[in-house]
DNA sequence: AGGGTCAGGTCGATGGCGTCCACGGACTGT
DNA sequence: ACAGTCCGTGGACGCCATCGACCTGACCCT
């Protein structure tokens, strides 16, 4: 990771839909060499995978909440987890310090939904309760991060 | 947004790299008419644009958190949101119901940053109190929505 | 010091791709 | 019926991806 895979991840993460000759241009390497690098960077999993950013309301998710989930005293937490990937709707889902192990971006299209959801959520094994809270407005997601290293 | 167009967007949600001939051999159309499709569903903003997936352990933000913001009584709201816009490592910002008005979420490389984080947020103006909650692991991040419309 | 090895680059060739344009069929409203 | 519009196809042309051959500098071992 130099200089030069740092500024093609940068690019890559503006724009996934670069050609090897544009980066290549932009950081002054030939094109088999960027096309080299990118490789390697994929194959080293700095790079999973390029991905079309879609607006969830325009494909009918216009609903975006945030499930704090609390396991119950002996719960397998795998199963709990098999159970919540199984789950549409569920978008990332994190495991957490603290009271609640689990929290879950969801989206849906409608309140009711949200609400079908929630119900489905408690009625897991193994899930004590459930904490909702719902996103009036989504200010920005997934700003390029600043890579450090 | 008829079936073709929802098997494009799906296609480029999993590999915002494919070309437009193979998306053409997948929907069974010709190529301009791919990018054609492609093209308007762009500037529908159906499609935002098209990202790496970079790993953010591999690039030095291995710490993960949420942070719910309450506002002060009376604090400018627009004020907030700038000065949450200028602070890297915000990676995403919620508008949110309840008590908390902002829910963000950080990625930085250390604790200690995370703290240096923390501290910032509680300076700005309008910001009545933070609550932090640390990610211990990710289960899984941006999973491909299903679309509905 | 000299030579082997390897990583990582350039260059050139070739087949496929992106992209533009002219053209054609199906719907629609008049 | 007819013109207009939308949405597609096919062909052409230049650029791009990709491969193989070769070059260079760094490093190591003797």
């Amino acid at each position: 990771m130099d200089a030069i895979d740092l500024t093609l991840v940068e690019l890559l993460q503006g724009n996934a839909r670069l050609s090897y000759a544009e980066l290549a241009r932009q950081v002054g390497l030939s094109s088999p060499a960027v096309h080299e690098r990118v490789g390697k960077l994929e194959s080293a999993g700095v790079i999973r995978g390029y991905r079309a950013d879609v607006d969830p309301e325009a494909v009918g998710l216009g609903v975006t909440a945030f499930i704090g989930l609390v396991e119950d005293s002996g719960a397998d937490t795998d199963d709990v987890l098999e159970a919540l990937r199984a789950m549409p709707g569920i978008e990332s889902c994190y495991f957490m310090a603290g009271v609640e192990s689990f929290l879950c971006m969801a989206r849906v299209g409608t309140i009711a939904q949200l609400e079908q959801l929630i119900l489905q959520l408690n009625r897991i094994p193994g899930i004590a309760s459930t904490r909702t809270a719902i996103a009036l407005s989504t200010k920005w997601e997934d700003r390029p991060q600043q890579i450090t290293s």
